[in-house]
DNA sequence: TTTTTTGTACCCCAATTCGGGGGATCAGCA
DNA sequence: TGCTGATCCCCCGAATTGGGGTACAAAAAA
């Protein structure tokens, strides 16, 4: 059974291209190819392909606002972002929005092929330079050490999950004046001065 | 010059299969291969390392705990992590703490030395599975809508940065009664009932 | 053994926040 | 034209939080 690719690409030559590309063998059919996204979703949901070939940056509609409202009724289809940008708001994005893989146009000729199979294995196939941001977007920049006591680690999270001091207090069995004892010397090792900045502070920099 | 290679695993047949798989190519040399990584970071300050083969798993201290102390002073080796784990924990523990790569041990064999090369080349290569789970984590999973007016999430936004209803007032030019409005029907909208409450669901659920 | 740290608990006072009420425009829409 | 939604402002009272202390026992460190 041949694999079914939708294509979404506003460069003509490439377009075209990539249907030569994936013609040349019998395991693909290309179901369409349109040099915008606007009716995709539409596209999606009558020809229920498996996989999407999509442009990042078209007129009209970006590939990432697309992937966003199909990803809304199929999370199934498999789609491989094409982009010449690797900076990292559009791949971010794109990723959140839904991608299975993102590939760098100028990798195409060689990997196009592979990366599709590799979606279709269940994989998030991604060039290099892309795969390098997405993991380091990951890594904590050297974490700032607090000092917290395992006490003190465990109330501010559960601060941070939103409880009252009154709820701490109940939750950990402590009396209510220890609960504000605490949060006292942990404002005072985060160096802020109200819960809203403490939790803020505790989430962004991931210190539980 | 060739690429200078540390590892550490300790079972003890992949670790000489690694060693062996090296040497079979002039390019790399392995100066040392251990079955625990409790004095890694040493070792890495003395041999100066390219490269660091390092399971996740091993007895004494895990090689994520290893990788980051390696990177409080070198953020330069390439460390690529080998583990027969898949499950999240593990993975991303890793990834946080700093490795540049990800390679399932049944994956080992024929994909090492690419590996090792993406890693030299500046990439982060892992193994598929791997790939996904790391852009599956990024996908925000449908995010619910509050409705939100604009200056509801311009407000929202200043709180969850940890200022006071006052300074909020202050840097919107409004009267603080009116950010009390607002912070009200921004409560009920969240369905919650104070400021560290909603701090935390707005950064934990990606709202802003 | 002395000192320091950690964990626990309490007091007072002032500031801030929360929940309940109002109300006033103004724009767009039925 | 009346209605709804968004934006703006105010009062009251109660609850919660923030900042300054003190106290003491147990554990850890010196």
């Amino acid at each position: 059974m041949p694999t079914r690719i939708l294509i979404y690409e506003d460069n003509e030559a490439l377009r075209r291209g990539l249907e030569e590309l994936l013609l040349l063998s019998e395991e693909f059919i290309v179901g369409g190819a349109w040099e915008n996204c606007l009716h995709a979703a539409g596209d999606v949901r009558e020809y229920n392909p498996d996989v999407i070939l999509m442009d990042i940056d078209m007129p009209g509609m970006t590939g990432t606002a697309a992937v966003k409202e199909i990803r809304r009724f199929n999370k199934e289809v498999a789609i491989l972002m094409l982009t010449v940008f690797d900076d990292n708001k559009h791949v971010f994005d794109a990723i959140r929005a839904g991608a299975s893989g993102y590939l760098l146009k100028k990798n195409v000729s060689d990997r196009l092929i592979p990366f599709i199979k590799e979606m279709l294995d269940g994989g998030a196939p991604m060039s290099p330079a892309i795969a390098k941001m997405v993991v380091s977007s990951m890594q904590q920049p050297a974490t700032a050490d607090y000092n917290f006591t395992v006490k003190e680690k465990e109330i501010l999270g559960l601060l941070c999950k939103g409880n009252s001091y009154k709820m701490i207090a109940t939750q950990t069995n402590l009396a209510f004046e220890t609960i504000r004892s605490y949060i006292k010397n942990i404002y005072e090792k985060l160096q802020v001065h109200s819960a809203t900045e403490a939790v803020s502070k505790t989430i962004n920099e991931r210190l539980l």
